[in-house]
DNA sequence: GATTTCAGAATTATAGATAATTCTTTGACT
DNA sequence: AGTCAAAGAATTATCTATAATTCTGAAATC
């Protein structure tokens, strides 16, 4: 059982059904049966059913006593509440993070944004996002807030996803530009007020369907 | 194996770990064998493992890799960051459970504060505050926040067992009553700004200790 | 005398097996 | 024909056993 990475069994086997959990690869609902994930992964019940333990830390699953778990679900209120702790949360380190943010630091994020206004897909969209958004806090190094605000986004990215399965197209992001200028500058209150918004700002956007017609969905940034 | 409540083994194995640990029972950096455990509740050591994977969820456990699990050690930082945490959760709660709060729980609320200063022992007390601020979050019906808060309570009530351990001695808490008194008359903005300021207080005050002297002990309320 | 190395013990991590519970399907009865 | 009940299958939860890793201590060498 050549491990080629330190990383344990548990860990790596919840990492990689977090990551189906949020692309939409296994939906909403959804049982994980320990017995298919085990032979899947070449182990035992026991490393999954402790991955499963991880998956509901996250949030990401739900168990119920006897009766197995499964992929948890989510409605809007949830996406809500997500939306509204991470604003309250990254406001929070950003606060931190301030004083002790560097010019690199800053262009990086600025690179971040310009590769999230070229992506191609929703994937490379969102993988630029948290990239930006976990730059600008990281420097508050307050491990309990960061590892926190991490699952928060794992939440937020699989609503995104779940939104535009298909059609996609990138457009500039105005608030992520606007909350560097204010770091640039040092207004961190200002840069926290913005990125509160941008953060909580849901709302709906018509969506053309596969079908030509369209529809609502709701639309979180950020 | 008559299990007198429906609660599944691992959750209360944790459960009762997780006491042990927030009372101080067990301290910082203390090993968790799993075997020990396993044989003083009966079990193997599958449930067990499992228990150690939820308190590593709720911070009060640290799992090295190949190297067995500890009781996780905190410092004035991390009190801090748990302080602050729970400064920006609650008040986001608050805010959204102002619109739901009846009269009969704010008459709750005022009964556990009246038990909160007249309790005996530090436990009590931090029952009764404990119970003081779930009553004005809950209706904010947000479960995931709800969970956040609780487990940063539990965090913030091992520091405070640490801090008193022995002597103690209640004071009536201004705070409460003057949050009540604002949550009474709908101001719950003003209730937030209390909320926010009273969690997050932290602060030094001399205690007595058994020798007879005096030091320096990090207070946090709330 | 100090350091390093090797061996034994303890502990963790995983695998295989067993018991208990739940879901499903089939059959009988109303 | 519909509904309820019972038996079988599937799945979960736990236990016992095995393999792998790390820690501890002592002995040997520098």
């Amino acid at each position: 059982m050549a491990n080629e990475t330190s990383e344990t069994l548990p860990v790596r086997i919840s990492r990689i059904l977090a990551e189906r959990i949020i692309s939409g690869q296994l939906e909403p609902g959804a049982r994980l049966r320990q017995d298919h994930v085990a032979v899947e992964f070449g182990a035992s019940h026991v490393p999954v059913r402790e991955a499963f333990q991880r998956l509901e830390a996250q949030g990401l699953a739900v168990s119920e006593p006897r009766r197995g778990v499964r992929v948890a679900a989510f409605d809007l209120r949830e996406v809500r509440e997500v939306a509204e702790m991470r604003a309250a949360l990254e406001v929070l380190a950003l606060r931190h993070a301030g004083p002790h943010l560097t010019r690199a630091i800053l262009d990086e994020a600025e690179e971040a944004t310009r590769a999230g206004d070229n992506s191609p897909d929703v994937r490379a969209w969102e993988d630029a996002n948290r990239r930006f958004h976990r730059l600008i806090v990281t420097p508050c190094a307050m491990p309990r807030l960061l590892a926190a605000i991490d699952d928060l986004h794992a939440a937020s990215a699989r609503f995104l996803f779940s939104a535009w399965r298909s059609d996609w197209e990138a457009r500039t992001d105005h608030d992520h530009r606007a909350i560097l200028a204010a770091l640039r500058t040092g207004q961190v209150e200002e840069a926290a007020a913005i990125l509160a918004r941008h953060v909580q700002w849901i709302g709906s956007k018509p969506v053309r369907t596969a079908a030509g017609g369209t529809r609502d969905v709701f639309a979180i940034q950020g």
